[in-house]
DNA sequence: CCACCTTTCCCCACTTGTCGCCACTATATT
DNA sequence: AATATAGTGGCGACAAGTGGGGAAAGGTGG
């Protein structure tokens, strides 16, 4: 099972090429034959980076919900929408359309943060910006009722 | 199965010609020997293009509707009345005709949205104009009830 | 019915973006 | 300290995107 861990920083090249890690790059060739895709995150300016295969899933879930749900529509069209495949090259680089650089404000320097089925995608900037607030409110006590039974 | 995803800013030309950005052409070709039908979106100020054959399945469905529900005659009237075959010629191009064009306000910077089965295109305007409303209430916290199975 | 005008379509040239290759640098390892 | 390996960046070839000219087809008006 695949399972993406860790954070990385990394400079794109001036053309928008995202170099993957080399220990991530063995299991997603096997998992999906080097195939990516990227797409917008819906509720902080980062990209998300699913292999192909879990990609897919996702689309199910997607496709499946309801079509008169309005939401659901907003839903497909955003996440859908901005899902842009992209093939590992023979160096293990992507790149990634300029579009989604743009929503993520994506320049030279960047943070990949392994989150299981995925990774996501940051500029450095913007999780600099982040990174405080998350601490701050992860370390507040309201502890959400899913959250309770955890045990770190 | 076909599947279209992906963002592209695309421009039109002078004549209203659309080019199909490569990586779709062949499973354009393949599935409907070039043949493409655009119509309107009756949510939003954008065109809805099928291939002929994903187009058929729709128009089935639509005609099968009852006669007497004056919705369905209304939807039947506007999205088979607005529908256009188009081909796409010897370099992936299609001829959008003017009154679709006219309706999505649609000059020469474009947005074509990969969406399953269809495309969705917009104008630069009125994408750049929604967009960050729809950004903003997929934001929002009032996740309905169908969202709230989805694993992303 | 003919002439003219507009629309559509094809072809070619040019520009821009993409991709592969290679070299250099930094880091880690023995 | 030397060597190997991963990361970075630059150059160049090629493909895709873009735009314009002109021929053909279709429509309109005299």
């Amino acid at each position: 099972m695949l399972f993406f861990r860790g954070i990385n920083s990394i400079n794109l090249d001036v053309k928008g090429r995202l170099a993957i890690p080399k220990r991530y790059r063995e299991s997603i060739a096997d998992a999906s034959d080097n195939q990516l895709v990227a797409t917008i995150d819906l509720h902080s300016p980062c990209l998300l980076i699913y292999t192909l295969d879990e990609w897919e899933v996702i689309e199910r879930n997607l496709m499946s919900l309801p079509n008169v749900d309005p939401q659901a529509r907003l839903y497909q069209r955003l996440l859908l929408g901005h899902a842009s495949e992209m093939e590992m090259d023979s160096q293990g680089r992507v790149l990634l359309p300029s579009l989604l650089r743009d929503h993520a404000k994506l320049d030279k320097n960047a943070i990949l943060l392994g989150q299981g089925n995925k990774f996501e995608l940051w500029s450095q900037e913007a999780w600099d910006a982040q990174r405080p607030d998350m601490l701050d409110s992860a370390a507040s006590n309201q502890i959400s009722e899913s959250l309770a039974s955890l045990t770190l």
